[in-house]
DNA sequence: CTGAAAGCGCTAACAC
DNA sequence: GTGTTAGCGCTTTCAG
């Protein structure tokens, strides 16, 4: 335990070869015979080496590595399958690489600090930032620090810097289309649950069903979650309060429309009797909720190793192009009536 | 953006002094005049300086982070309120010390590969082992890197190596008075629902339901969940199959334990009228959920805190004391008859 | 208190 | 193909 690690010296030593050649038996250079990368791998077993990943990267300037930045609080980051299937699509895009990953919490201002000094052009050779905000204060951060970053969903204002790309979805016209839906399904007063105010995509699927109902759009019909199903039951209940005949709701997410199915029941308001109802992301659960909710699907898990992708080519020195995925509308029970 | 990061030696120059001032500076060592400290300072500002971590750390042999290692499939995690606040309690010891903090993902077999890299004493500096399993696949590994670690729960048979320590609750006494409740208060058919298999605080929860229910316990009244609302849901169905009248159900988790009052209001059984319900963890859900649900509450929270102590004292040298929190009864309406 | 200098372990450019 | 060598940017003795 005490003992040195051996080092790229010591697998020289035993292979009876220099450093040079086990560097490119390392970084598997084509300029090596098959006897030397032979000795040389039969040395690395024998003396259990392992690269020095600082050494490794101060000489060469990579870092093999990647961080991702998850700028929202534990909690509604935590219960939010949408997080951890971003997560896996991240994953299975990483997985045809070498690149290590490193989740960054920037959740709290300490974490803030603490992940700022990790993104780092000598800490990690790009950034996949998951959940943008409006302002996002770690936009400027990875400006700065000149490392790649591509942002699922909306970069903001006047793209942070060069080095920054985005892949996303149609949010506003996912929003758009179950808007439209609504009012054909028969809807008049729509009010809408939408996501966190600084969540850019709960922003924009908010200004989509804006869009669809027009002069039907009540502003006051208008509560904001934290994408919670918690926090759709009680701005569900607040609506209730505030407009009791309402007869269509969308939500941002599907977990805040399941809330809001709660409280509804709750209140024995029959969906989609009375009310109609419309969700957004196409998890799981809301297929297999009663009634089976409508919602508008997006492609979460691809957009995960997209982002992979784009950072990678990047990385390659290519220049990505943007990508924005279709959200569709799918069509259940909640929001026809029978 | 081009341009070339400053150095230490550009700070010495700007300062008017040498580089070796500059670095003492950094690490603030005592030994600098109040003159030198605040002409590097300034240089510092002027420079825009930034230490390059790679270079420290092959220098210096320390990391300044943490890795945390997650052993669970990401759903599984991410759905998890005790994961998020474990988290948070991390994130709140972390708060006193200028560590880094990075999660490790080893869910899957690829992310395992993964984050072996990273277990290494040249990229981290200590882990904590959060969500421990019983013959964990990357205990062998962390006892390999010799990195320190620190297991939320049980380290498993014969501690892996002498810098692993753990904390963590009575889980398996927490199972225990939960048993001796069900029993108090009349059950006598007593169904458990448990969480994974290889998951070692649910095993010790088991094992002290069977201390509490002896001769009564049956075996073939055990179903195992993944500690998620849904899996509860469907276990509850499962045993109500195999045993209509059972009369009390021990949950692994609070979430199981909201799945299983579900299944049970759907099958018109009355809680705690036909059945006695106990859950685990004491998260806030639970407490709100109707009826108001009894459960075994664990400091989760501070557990996180306490195991960043622990790394960061035997980081300093000291050889810390394993610590085991204990947990409690919260007797609400769920497990007591009317 | 401060400067000089010797590495930390590796990569990459350069000879051969 | 392979060995040699000059750094990468910092910490840490060791003198002074």
């Amino acid at each position: 335990m005490t003992e040195r690690r051996a080092t790229i010296e010591d697998v020289a030593r035993v292979a009876g070869v220099s450093r040079g050649t086990v560097s490119r038996v390392l970084n598997d250079s084509p300029r090596v015979s098959e006897a030397a990368r032979a000795a040389v791998q039969r040395a690395i077993g024998e003396t259990g080496y392992r690269a020095n990943p600082h050494a490794r990267s101060l000489a060469s300037g990579r870092n093999d590595t990647i961080g991702v930045l998850l700028t929202r609080p534990h909690p509604e980051l935590f219960e939010d399958p949408t997080f951890s299937l971003l997560l896996q699509g991240i994953s299975d895009g990483l997985a045809a690489t070498d690149l290590g990953l490193v989740l960054l919490l920037a959740g709290t201002d300490d974490e803030q600090r603490r992940a700022a000094r990790f993104i780092d052009p000598r800490h990690v050779d790009g950034v996949i930032h998951i959940s943008p905000l409006i302002d996002d204060p770690m936009m400027p951060v990875c400006a700065a620090s000149g490392v790649p970053v591509v942002v699922c969903g909306d970069a903001g204002n006047g793209r942070a810097s060069s080095r920054t790309w985005t892949v996303g979805t149609t949010d506003r016209l996912g929003g758009y289309e179950a808007g439209c839906h609504l009012r054909e399904q028969g809807a008049t007063r729509v009010a809408v649950i939408a996501g966190p105010e600084r969540a850019a995509g709960s922003r924009d699927r908010l200004l989509g069903v804006r869009d669809a109902l027009g002069g039907a759009f009540d502003p006051d019909l208008v509560e904001h979650g934290d994408y919670g199903r918690e926090s759709g039951f009680r701005a569900m209940g607040r609506l209730l309060d505030r407009c009791p005949d309402l007869d269509g709701v969308f939500c941002a997410s599907d977990r805040m429309a399941l809330g809001a199915l709660e409280r509804m029941r709750l209140a024995h308001i029959d969906v989609p009797g009375d009310v109609l109802v419309v969700g957004f992301d196409d998890h799981e659960i809301g297929a297999a909720a009663t009634p089976a909710l409508t919602t508008v699907h997006q492609p979460i898990r691809r957009i995960g190793t997209t982002a992979v992708q784009m950072l990678t080519a990047a990385l390659g020195g290519e220049n990505p192009t943007d990508q924005v995925f279709p959200t569709h509308l799918v069509v259940r029970d909640s929001s026809v009536r029978r």
